[in-house]
DNA sequence: CATGAATGAGAGTTCATTCAT
DNA sequence: GATGAATGAACTCTCATTCAT
């Protein structure tokens, strides 16, 4: 089914690790069983040993392939010819989507993950994760100020800020639900402090 | 031990909470396991079940013991005769405090058990913290702008925005870690949006 | 079914570890799991581990009690009046009996088990003895050559050697196989060291 | 690599069980498995099937190839141009050399092998090792003997008693331990019952 | 002949939960 | 009420063995 032709197996590397996406979506991270993945993919227990040894190196290597799509999305919209206002915008209109949304994210397991994982194993990918978005978040920011369009002295710390806000959104998202009018003034606030006054109606 | 009278199970039950706090603060919220605290307790397998159902039913207990000292320390100093800008300025340095000591805290056994456990089971005791705390923050901000020490338009949204970047920091704090000058940094940027600059020196 | 009483389960302890030498007995150390020993038993398999941690320590607490009665059986003989050369040459039969015995014998599992578990476990019962039988057959010597029956200048040397054969003996019982012919050819040519001729009639 | 030809399988074999070989020494002969071979040949899973069975045929055959050169060599020096006394204790002296090695040595194996696997494979080997030293010595004690130099009436049974006794060794040494003075006493023992004293300097 | 991915039986181990005392 | 021995379901992980290529 898989083939061999000396390519190992990425293809069935592939889809275990999409399998297991849904998986870990489903279940959050630390109810899933190598069975549980095993039953998912509908292969054998012996068969999921070949390709990972544990749940945690799974979840890793799923955060990998989802953490590779994200920022690029975000950091390819910034070359386009718009304000950085529009593009800040935007870019949070999509993580308030992200945060209401709840079921097909990953963000319960990933939290879950790193709370009980051995600090060892945690790699920094999320670390990573964070540091990337400040960086090109900066970028837009600086890039906004020169435009004329933002007012801000700290471009790196407004970028570090907001980045903090998201957090406390998405954990408050999982944790004590939010409603979207929330989420709208957060988003208010922010653009304001970069010296951009929002409408009621621009808010999907 | 415990005597016969109506009020023995009363101690034994707070004894019980007190040492699964010891637990949960050691090994968080998912590894903990109802023999864990029945060793903790020295008392017998079954004898735990007579009192609770499960680790949920406990960590919940424990939660509302922790919760009920908690905002009372911050709602009693506002009581005091200090300006609005101090007693912020107390609270968030305290909230820095444990922000950075990460080990004696429930911080990490809490965000585990809200990802952990069946939404059913949660009950609202994180959001009920929340929501008091966001109101004891606004009547301080509200305090703040009559005294002239504040300039702020809507105090309640400040507040809840205060609220959101200081779980941004909280949960940051566990998974990717934090520095000392990354929660100044935030400290003077929450201070400067209610006008009030912060010297160099007045960060402990 | 056990009682409780305070006492642990002391009884049931050693119904486990009588239970488990017959297994022993019959399948050797190292075939032997845990499942085996549960099934025997007719207890639960989590029931086990109650007890013992694994098959290593089931097998070597099964060595030790039947170490305790072993050499006691031969001391105790060595007090009763009856000359050095008969006692030794009991002994020697008795040897006998039990190397054409192999089976109901833990011989075969005692040396699996010093083959395959790791150093660090063996501890020394093996040695420990080995020692005592060298020791008491010191004495039996030494009386032998005092009362005039023995031949013997180094009586330790000569008591080690006596059972460097039976070992060679015994393994090789159990490996290559031997005849009884074989056996009291060996006995003769111990007692002729000693200065002791041995007929043919009296090796039963 | 193992061309087409017929001798392919040969040669092939032959590598496998001389690899094999160092594996039975590394990890005595329970603990290895097909993959631990498979693995140290660097050949396939499967193709290590299209010659052996188990493991236990492998090791059947290692011993095989083991044994062809062993006496041998000990057969070979008879015939030099040296006393009886001299080849035997030269013989013993090497004993000594390998009881006290225990590394390199297939020895653990071999006991390991003979004590977990069915009856049934052992086949007779060791057996046929042990009857074909009897005969061996058996020859050299005879030769000492019309030299002059061995006083032995029955050549045959003091052949046996001497293997026996080197059986004995070999297995204390693995299972107990014994020293280089315990080896030498026993070697003295078996020269004096010969009637040869050996000196205290001439041990190595 | 050779490969190595895939299978699945089975061993070990841990705990939530029960229940006779 | 309290005890703690006993249960058994559930999970992890390892290999001998097969089989399509």
């Amino acid at each position: 089914m898989w083939g061999s032709m000396g390519e190992k197996s990425v293809q069935k590397r592939k889809y275990i690790l999409e399998t297991a996406r849904k998986v870990f979506v489903d279940k959050g991270f630390k109810k899933v069983t190598m069975k549980d993945i095993v039953e998912a993919c509908g292969i054998s227990r012996g068969g999921l040993y070949l390709y990972f040894d544990d749940t945690s190196q799974i979840f890793m290597e799923v955060m990998k392939m989802e953490s590779q799509e994200a920022d690029d999305v975000f950091s390819d919209s910034i070359t386009e010819d718009a304000t950085a206002a529009d593009i800040l915008f935007l870019f949070l209109r999509e993580q308030k989507k992200e945060l209401l949304r709840r079921n097909d994210t990953l963000t319960q397991a990933i939290y879950e993950f790193y709370f009980q994982s051995e600090p060892v194993k945690k790699g920094n990918v999320l670390k990573r994760q964070f540091d990337s978005a400040v960086k090109i978040m900066e970028r837009l920011i600086g890039m906004g100020v020169e435009q004329g369009g933002f007012a801000c002295e700290d471009c790196r710390g407004m970028a570090r800020h907001i980045m903090f806000v998201l957090e406390g959104l998405k954990i408050s998202a999982q944790t004590i639900g939010i409603t979207s009018e929330v989420v709208d003034r957060e988003i208010r606030f922010i653009m304001k402090s970069l010296g951009v006054e929002v409408g009621e109606e621009s808010l999907g």
